[in-house]
DNA sequence: TAATTCGCTAGACCGA
DNA sequence: TCGGTCTAGCGAA
């Protein structure tokens, strides 16, 4: 019987019914969870031929494999963008073993040109062929027997509110991990928009708190709870590599039915990489660490450890309590101090939730651009992202995508790097009224600006040779615009009209921040876009076309720098697309801006040099071993007293915090308070307190990432050096973990020396290690520029201040 | 199995 | 034991 329902497109994937590979699409209403069969969508790919309906007749006739192939159809496709459409070979399968086994094969027939598109997933290849965007509402006829799709209709995105749940695990670990084949879960929290729970085994004083008899129990009512909310969105902090995995085994030890996804589908763990993830059929699992972890490669956070307590403060400012592992024992043995425990279990399933509530739209309507599920989208990195929105405009286009590069292609690229932006060596010292001018967007502006793509390189036009050629000779055409630059274009214009828009809106309101959200995924995006070009495993790879953005980058801050030296600024820096500039005493703030503006009067397209801000004073100082002044560090102070600190080693995490507090009060003595003897002060407490042997473990530690197996280091720095002793105590070392170590007394060399954190007494340092090799380093470069040496650190010294350098 | 290059610095490593 | 070179990590843009 045919019937007719609205819903929410979430998702699509397929499922192998007898010889045929079946599409499924997963849409959802706040009543039920469908799952569609779209059996009419096959799985294809294209062959390039001479003569195709030859061709077509050869292939058909011929039996090149155990199968029938289902159809070949000829079509008219464009092979790349600047080129006219052809007639190219179709070729359909039942199956997506089938397509796989031809892909091959094919390749038998010498009058085979070029295969395209035959790695594409099937799942994927339906939602660009579909043009179903994820989270839209769907209008969608079926036939309620064999649930068979028969009319898809989209409509514009109507309100969403997406339901979402979060959980948490808290579990038994009396080695240092748990292990779901032994160790039970002890508590499970869950929270959404209407419910807070925890349920334990053990009795516990919280109204929150549900007394379960076992973990049986345990694991039942947080199914249910699951499945009763009807969740469109699950939300873990590491349930990839954790709790869902966890859940599973301990489902399958307990026999419980664990299917919380549509029509109580198991979690389904996959294998990306090194790592898990799990995905979940008609409900998207959302790991609120990976999403973490992308918000600090686009810079909203930068932390030195990712657990939920260091994100939560980051993000909301709020402090979160951590219970141990070894304390999740003691309380759970003892049976004392429970509230705790459940309190603390409850605040990460809170925690989680908040960060998903606060975060996923940005996600949402990432997910919309791009056309990717949220599963998708909040996995994926820069080069994803940018290759689906090219797949998509390529189909609408009806464009044939390039092939990936085979390894060969891959290495060759990968030896031929190119030069990238300029940095000037600055003028070291101190300097006072300074501006900063930098070009917004530069990378995306010059590729639009000049029309950069790949299609466009080396045209047939003289006119675009003598109108639009790069520093690098290549040039780009005029008449045509490009793939890669109009869809920067579109993305570019788009995004000034929403922040345009939103200029007009209540802050916080709700239109504001879907608004907001969806002008920051276009920021990500178009950010994206240059990389890529000079990435060897990408499809558009152009080396020509990311050289050439490098080489215009490079002309154009130069020529910023020239022209304000002309006018009469003296330019101290600049770094690929900053130019940092003294303002002579004759020179008001009103003549900076009238500059800025000749300056942008000359500029093409949309390219635009804007003031990042006027700093009352700055410092750049010395290279380590060298006369030459270091780039990518420097101190600067706005006129409102803000401190910019960049590069030193006050912002690395591979610095211990006694050099980088000592390093940042100097800095603020210096720059605030043009008070070189108190910076002199601060340096000498703190080696003082150093050797009295008064700092804490909490100020030495040092923060150093694990990059790849303990084995396969050729030099044993410090902080492997820690880990190899700490892994032959039991310490399991896993590479991307982050170790923190300090320099003890107990050995000869430095690595000698180090130990993790963990296993070091409070007050066992090496003091001499953190004077010499942590805090003077740090500082002596600064004190240097104030004229003082490092004996007059540690000695008397003369009497200076900073009247001495400014009059 | 997923964007780039430029740059600083530490500390091991190695040969004299 | 010295000094140059190399490995490694992290940050800026």
């Amino acid at each position: 019987m045919n019937t007719v329902v609205k819903g929410i497109f979430f998702n699509a994937d397929y499922q192998q019914e007898g010889q045929n590979s079946v599409i499924r699409i997963f849409v959802k209403n706040h009543q039920t969870s469908y799952a569609f069969r779209d059996p009419k969508f096959k799985p294809y790919f294209y062959i390039i031929v001479d003569q195709p309906e030859k061709r077509k007749k050869e292939i058909m006739e011929k039996k090149f494999a155990e199968f029938k192939i289902q159809d070949i159809q000829i079509v008219q496709k464009k092979l790349s963008p600047e080129q006219n459409e052809i007639p190219v070979l179709k070729l359909i399968f039942n199956s997506t073993a089938e397509l796989k086994s031809a892909r091959d094969a094919v390749m038998q027939f010498e009058f085979v040109r070029e295969r395209r598109e035959y790695d594409m997933p099937f799942a994927k290849r339906y939602r660009v062929d579909s043009g179903l965007i994820p989270l839209n509402e769907v209008t969608v006829k079926y036939d309620s027997e064999t649930m068979e799709l028969l009319e898809i209709k989209q409509e514009e995105p109507a309100k969403l509110d997406l339901r979402i749940g979060c959980f948490d695990l808290e579990t038994h670990s009396p080695d240092r991990f748990s292990n779901p084949e032994l160790d039970p879960i002890l508590m499970a929290s869950y929270v959404d928009e209407e419910k807070e729970i925890i349920w334990a085994e053990k009795k516990v004083n919280r109204d929150y708190a549900v007394l379960v008899k076992n973990e049986k129990e345990l694991l039942e009512k947080l199914i249910e709870t699951i499945r009763e909310q009807k969740l469109d969105v699950i939300g873990t902090y590491n349930g990839d590599s954790f709790d869902l995995p966890y859940i599973k085994t301990r489902g399958e030890k307990l026999k419980v039915n664990v299917g919380i996804g549509c029509e109580n589908s198991q979690p389904n763990i996959k294998r990306r990489g090194q790592e898990n993830v799990v995905e979940i059929n008609g409900l998207e699992h959302v790991d609120v660490y990976e999403l973490t972890k992308i918000l600090a490669r686009f810079g909203v956070v930068n932390l030195i450890k990712y657990d939920l307590e260091s994100v939560n403060e980051a993000l909301f400012g709020e402090k979160k309590e951590k219970v141990k592992a070894t304390e999740i024992n003691q309380i759970w043995e003892t049976g004392k101090n429970l509230e705790r425990l459940a309190d603390y279990n409850l605040e990460d399933s809170r925690a989680t939730y908040r960060i998903a509530k606060e975060y996923l739209l940005t996600w949402i309507e990432l997910g919309k651009i791009v056309r990717m599920p949220l599963f998708e989208v909040t996995r994926a990195s820069a080069g994803i992202l940018v290759e689906q929105l090219l797949i998509n405009k390529s189909f609408e286009q009806n464009i044939l995508l390039p092939n990936l590069p085979e390894e060969g292609t891959i290495g060759q690229r990968m030896l031929q790097s190119y030069e990238g932006g300029f940095v000037k060596e600055p003028e070291h010292g101190l300097h006072e009224n300074m501006v900063v001018l930098d070009f917004s967007s530069l990378h995306p502006t010059i590729m639009i600006s000049h029309n950069i793509s790949a299609d466009t390189l080396d045209c047939k036009h003289k006119e675009c040779e003598e109108k639009n050629k790069a520093p690098t000779n290549h040039y780009f055409c005029t008449q045509r615009k490009g793939m890669l630059s109009s869809i920067l274009e579109e993305l570019f214009n788009k995004r000034i009209e929403l922040k345009r828009k939103l200029k007009d809106l209540k802050k916080d309101s709700l239109e504001y921040n879907k608004l907001y959200a969806r002008q920051y995924s276009q920021k990500i995006l178009l950010n994206s876009f240059y990389g890529t070009l000079g990435y060897a495993r990408f499809r558009w790879y152009s080396y020509e076309c990311a050289r050439a953005v490098t080489a215009y980058s490079q002309q154009y801050v130069k020529w910023v720098a020239e022209q304000a030296e002309i006018e009469g600024y003296k330019s101290l820096y600049g770094d690929t697309d900053s130019v940092f500039l003294k303002i002579p005493e004759t020179k008001t703030q009103e003549d900076v801006r009238k500059f800025v503006e000749q300056i942008n009067e000359k500029l093409p397209g949309n390219m635009n040099l804007e003031i990042e801000n006027f700093y009352k004073r700055g410092i750049f100082v010395g290279k380590k071993g060298t006369e030459e002044a270091a780039k990518k560090k420097y101190a600067l102070m706005d006129h409102k007293g803000n401190l910019k600190i960049v590069g030193f080693e006050y912002v690395r995490r591979d610095w211990s915090n006694i050099a980088k507090r000592t390093q940042k009060e100097v800095l603020e003595a210096v720059l605030k308070e043009g008070d070189t003897q108190k910076a002199i002060q601060i340096v000498k407490k703190a080696i003082q307190e150093l050797k009295d042997g008064k700092v804490l473990k909490e100020d030495l530690k040092i923060y150093t990432q694990i990059k790849r197996p303990l084995k396969s280091y050729e030099s044993i720095g410090p902080h492997v050096a820690a880990a190899k002793k700490a892994q032959a105590k039991g310490v399991r070392i896993e590479v991307g973990s982050v170790l923190e170590y300090i320099i003890t007394r107990n050995g000869k060399s430095i690595s000698d020396r180090a130990e993790l954190s963990e296993f070091v007494k409070e007050g066992n340092y090496d003091s001499d290690y953190y004077i010499q090799n942590q805090v003077l380093p740090a500082v002596i470069k600064i004190i240097n520029e104030l004229g003082y040496t490092e004996e007059d650190l540690i000695h008397g010294g003369k009497q200076k201040t900073l009247s001495h350098f400014f009059g």
